[in-house]
DNA sequence: CACAAATATGACCAATGGTCATTTACTATG
DNA sequence: CATAGTAAATGACCATTGGTCATATTTGTG
């Protein structure tokens, strides 16, 4: 059935397609005015049939976000391949992903974006995309809980908590940072420094939090 | 001219209805189904009316918050005002803010959704209510300000940067989780504990990093 | 009463995400 | 080649949204 392979290579290479228009029009556009007509028009296609390779839109910004995600998780790896203490792997870390979405400005944008609804992880079967984000997350997540358990080996940290848990707080509390920064969520009436300053900061806060701290 | 003094006396009253009625329907129907003819007709009035008394939707939900803002700074102050350690009265200033915004859920949604567009800020000749807001955000600053300045004193903190850019960080990187955390913003396919824990423990985290460390 | 100013109205607009009956292109079979 | 059947594409259409504005109503004044 040579026919049904081709098939569904044509179909995979529409997606990837939809996804450089999609890409296109973000860069060019802005998050805000990319309106999934919009990307069907750059990617000549009728809006309809935008609903035939993916369920929703979310599901659209999600796939988009896969190869860049790829490519953070790799610069992460370096990272953490790095021979240095675990604290200021762990700040490296942060600032990787800062400036990485700083290059990624549309991966930026998305990712702070998204939003999980309880439909999107529960309901459904989880499409493919679904699946990729959360694995490409978990790695993420592995990557970060390596550094930890480096620094907990080598003295560098002491954790009142498991590293897993660990590991959410710093992410959760980081990506939190980036989005409210990001989206001006906090009104700021003198001026502030860059965002990346902040977000060093934040993060060398967090990290000494994980100190050991020296007996008293 | 007791006329024009009436008017703005009954043109307030309106104001306050609206508000009223807008608090109504978020309450009722969240923050979602919430849209400007809902809360139009739950105002029995025409949509257009409420464009005459808001600038547009954001305007109407900050000054929806505006009250609770107001509940929330005195607890706030209350707790600075106790005789405690510095370092538990701030973790209690984050437990206060978080127990305040689940009992206050709209009031929550709305702190989390709302964005500070650059037009919100700087275009317009700022019209009362974000006026209001951000000197109400001022006071909260000032609050957390005082705390650490105490703390300081005292001997329990160390901090490394001014202290209203410590409270900045620590407002940042607090809002940012909560706001994660509500709008699941991070994929978690394991089950995590309650928000309330896991802010308590970002908040211990950040707060850790502020202490004093004994000299090595 | 007549005029004017403040208020209120709701039809209307442009966008948006999403749907679906219909059309088009392609392929396996008689 | 003709025909039936299937996959893919279409774009008109829908409901909903925030926001506008010409028109109508109410109110106060001389």
């Amino acid at each position: 059935m040579g026919v049904r392979e081709r098939r569904e290579k044509e179909r995979e290479q529409r997606r990837q397609d939809i996804l450089t228009s999609a890409r296109a029009v973000f860069l060019k556009h802005g998050f805000e005015q990319t309106s999934m007509d919009r990307i069907a028009q750059a990617a000549e296609l009728a809006k309809g049939t935008l609903y035939l390779y993916f369920k929703n839109r979310e599901e659209l910004l999600m796939a988009l976000i896969g190869d860049d995600f790829e490519e953070l998780l790799e610069m992460i790896e370096q990272t953490v391949k790095r021979k240095e203490p675990s604290d200021k792997k762990l700040l490296h870390c942060t600032t990787a992903f800062y400036r990485f979405s700083q290059d990624n400005q549309f991966f930026y944008q998305l990712m702070t974006q998204l939003h999980f609804k309880p439909e999107c992880l529960m309901n459904q079967p989880s499409t493919a995309t679904i699946t990729q984000f959360q694995e490409q997350n978990e790695r993420l997540m592995a990557l970060l809980s390596q550094v930890l358990q480096e620094g907990v080996d080598t003295k560098v940290f002491q954790l009142d908590h498991p590293i897993h848990y660990v590991v959410m707080q710093l992410t959760v509390a980081m990506k939190g940072t980036m989005v409210v920064l990001k989206n001006n969520m906090i009104p700021v009436t003198l001026k502030r420094p860059s965002d990346e300053k902040i977000i060093h900061d934040v993060a060398t806060l967090l990290i000494k939090g994980l100190r050991r701290q020296q007996a008293q």
